[in-house]
DNA sequence: CGAGCGGTTGACTCTAGTCAACAACGGTGG
DNA sequence: CCACCGTTGTTGACTAGAGTCAACCGCTCG
């Protein structure tokens, strides 16, 4: 069930529910994602658990191994994953400095983090899943994923409550309305956004810049 | 309202509710808190609040700001605040690498952030008090702010709120209950915490490691 | 063919939110 | 010195959004 890496290859593949880090466990390498889906969580110990981060295509896993300590949650993957490994005190530290790509991702993942802390802690179950799918969808069309209005979501109803902190039950119910409302188009693991400014109304996200 | 940062000054001070940063503005410093605390937050368009963090004495305000790009939320001063101002790029990104104290309170913010996405996400009301006032005594003794059993707390029950993702009315009934049950004593501005274990217990927290 | 998982729906419960009134406190200005 | 006023804290009655429990469907994969 554990990932086994060896320092000389470059590549790693993941199955569904495989770890690609457990807990308190020294990484070795940052990985770069490049195909699939993974997240990392934490889970109480009566059961009830928090996805706290989504990687997905591009992005390090876990950019931030390369400032401190051991990770203190563990991360799966969620669909058939294939990585790249990296070192985990990347050259850029000391060449590139602060403005590479590395340590912007790192700005990003907080970011997107700092984003969840406000879902979670002040909107309605529709404005989080609409978070969930607005974030996902720009996030894929940022590095071409996206076909049209189209992309791919393997997530089960289960791990879209793990991620907006509902339940499963309720996150059943609120894509029913969402679907109702034409807000977005849902079935057979692929997602259609109709109307990407509704949708992000219906977020409540700060507006985009389109720039950005 | 708008503080005005020398260059040549060192240090600067805040009122209550004074901003040290506004939203999308650019930061021309990155301040090491020396007393006081501040927050970090979001207002949404129909002025729900959330507190993304909090900034109490030793902790740099912003250290994300040496990543990237432009602040995406505002932070304003709970308190009076005395600050010292640091150079945005500090010197420690090319030298002393990523283990100088620097970065390492920058994984200390994703770490407590990364916390924080839990307890909004699946904790109920009184975890998340118990999660908020265990941090704080928890950093304030860090700092050696802390005598014996208790610590300072100053912030109002509105703003408990506005980190824990709670309603005023709500936080004052969970705090009643927590006093009830001997969990904590809180009055006049002032946290006592009679036994550390039961609310750590109580805030279903991680255990702690006694050595960390 | 059967088991198990993911999705769907209904009936009911319960935690937290809302609205409203009032008490306690602190600072300000007359 | 004290009356006034805004802020903070407290309490009660009621509401509502999300959780719980349970049943059932359809599909995929051994």
């Amino acid at each position: 069930m554990l990932s086994q890496v060896e320092s000389s290859e470059p590549h790693v593949h993941f199955r569904p529910h495989q770890f690609l880090m457990r807990e308190d466990e020294e990484p070795a390498v940052i990985f770069q994602i490049d195909e699939g889906w993974a997240c990392r969580y934490r889970q109480l110990s009566d059961g009830r658990r928090q996805i706290t981060a989504l990687y997905l295509p591009g992005d390090y896993c876990d950019p931030q191994w390369a400032l401190g300590r051991k990770p203190s949650q563990p991360i799966v993957a969620l669909t058939n994953v294939r990585a790249s490994c990296l070192p985990c005190r990347p050259p850029t530290t000391s060449a590139g400095g602060t403005q590479s790509a590395f340590w912007l991702s790192l700005n990003d993942m907080i970011e997107r983090q700092t984003n969840w802390l406000v879902t979670l802690g002040r909107k309605t179950a529709l404005e989080r899943v609409a978070h969930l799918l607005l974030e996902l969808f720009e996030r894929l069309r940022r590095s071409g994923l996206t076909y049209g209005q189209q992309c791919a979501m393997p997530l089960t109803q289960m791990e879209i409550a793990d991620m907006t902190g509902l339940t499963p039950v309720h996150v059943n119910r609120t894509l029913q309305l969402m679907r109702t409302r034409g807000l977005v188009e849902l079935q057979a693991k692929w997602l259609r956004i109709p109307d990407l400014g509704a949708l992000r109304q219906a977020a409540a996200m700060r507006a985009q810049g389109v720039a950005a």
